[in-house]
DNA sequence: CGATTCAGTCTACGAGTGTTGACTGAACGG
DNA sequence: CCGTTCAGTCAACACTCGTAGACTGAATCG
């Protein structure tokens, strides 16, 4: 019996199986939402066992947090028309497909209040900073209803499914560039 | 013992109990979304009691039918510009304070695929109605924005509560009436 | 090799859920 | 006035869930 060399060390299956139960987290809390998703099925998918997922994770809310954690958008500075330009390349790469990691934190916000917490937080602090270098002292109002514009494509799109929005991205953001610009320079 | 007049006929109070059980149900449906909704709350909220809830309304499942039950829109017709202000009136009006009936179908909408497939349904049928009557040949792509701008409005507004969107509905029309105008018109 | 660590499996517990059915007393109808 | 109906109450059931802990066998290390 050879023994030399093990099928895999212990670290690569535990990165593995780590890998396999995160992947499967982020689309089963994406489809179904918080409260749907159960560890048992995720541990299913994943071809894993539910005691393993909570010694690896600790607990359903700490999987979900690593699950659904919202990556940091690049920073927004410059003239309102450079704004409106790195506004218009955010909201492209949110309309690209599938960004499971979102959708999960998009979909659970409206029913885990933690959730609803990190998705509201970066949303404002990203709001802030656009509304600081807007003119007109509707500034913060404008950079809201981009804010709210954005979301309403993004949920529109992944999660209702909207006739008209399974458009390609450059036909939506065509229709909606011009009106982000608007709203950045107060036209 | 005086037995001519009761306190209240059963009819009336079995009115009376029902009304307050679908109050109850819509605030809390509509702050906590359906899972996170508990029969029981919902008795205790109305003062009453679990399964009375069951014995009146048959299920949780047709308690959140008839609390979530979504008004139907008055018909959008007449030329861009009229369209663009009936959008605009009705857009007014589901920014109006805590429209707690809507919001349970809307913050349901993420995590009961049947309430998503009611807000779906309810929202793509105005839409296609809309569509029809705009110029252009992107007239679909632009109605569905205008949709997802609606959306996105009021999810800001009632259940996110992002910066900015907490403006009287006034300030907000000022800013959004002549973007929806635009997408209606096509300029 | 021998002892230890650890990935993975299995079983079970305690809490909370929707739902059911028996029971009580007051309103109802004749 | 008496039998029936029905609003309201209470306790229990069946089930699912997150979670804890014991156990197994293979990888690891001295």
């Amino acid at each position: 019996m050879r023994r030399l060399k093990p099928m895999a060390t212990r670290v690569e299956q535990r990165q593995r199986t780590e890998a396999r139960i995160l992947t499967a987290a982020r689309r089963l809390f994406g489809e179904h939402g918080f409260d749907r998703t159960t560890i048992r099925a995720i541990a299913t998918e994943a071809g894993s066992d539910p005691g393993l997922v909570m010694r690896y994770f600790g607990s359903k809310e700490k999987l979900f947090a690593q699950a659904a954690a919202i990556p940091a958008d690049r920073p927004i500075e410059g003239s309102p028309e450079q704004i409106a330009r790195l506004l218009t390349a955010a909201l492209t790469d949110k309309l690209a497909d599938e960004p499971t990691a979102a959708l999960a934190a998009l979909r659970a916000m409206f029913s885990h209040p933690e959730a609803a917490e990190e998705v509201r937080a970066a949303m404002t602090s990203q709001q802030r900073q656009v509304a600081a270098q807007l003119p007109g002292d509707d500034a913060v109002l404008r950079s809201g209803v981009i804010g709210a514009l954005t979301l309403g494509l993004v949920v529109s799109r992944h999660l209702v499914r909207l006739d008209g929005l399974d458009a390609s991205p450059e036909e939506l953001i065509a229709v909606v560039g011009p009106i982000i610009e608007e709203l950045a320079t107060g036209a």
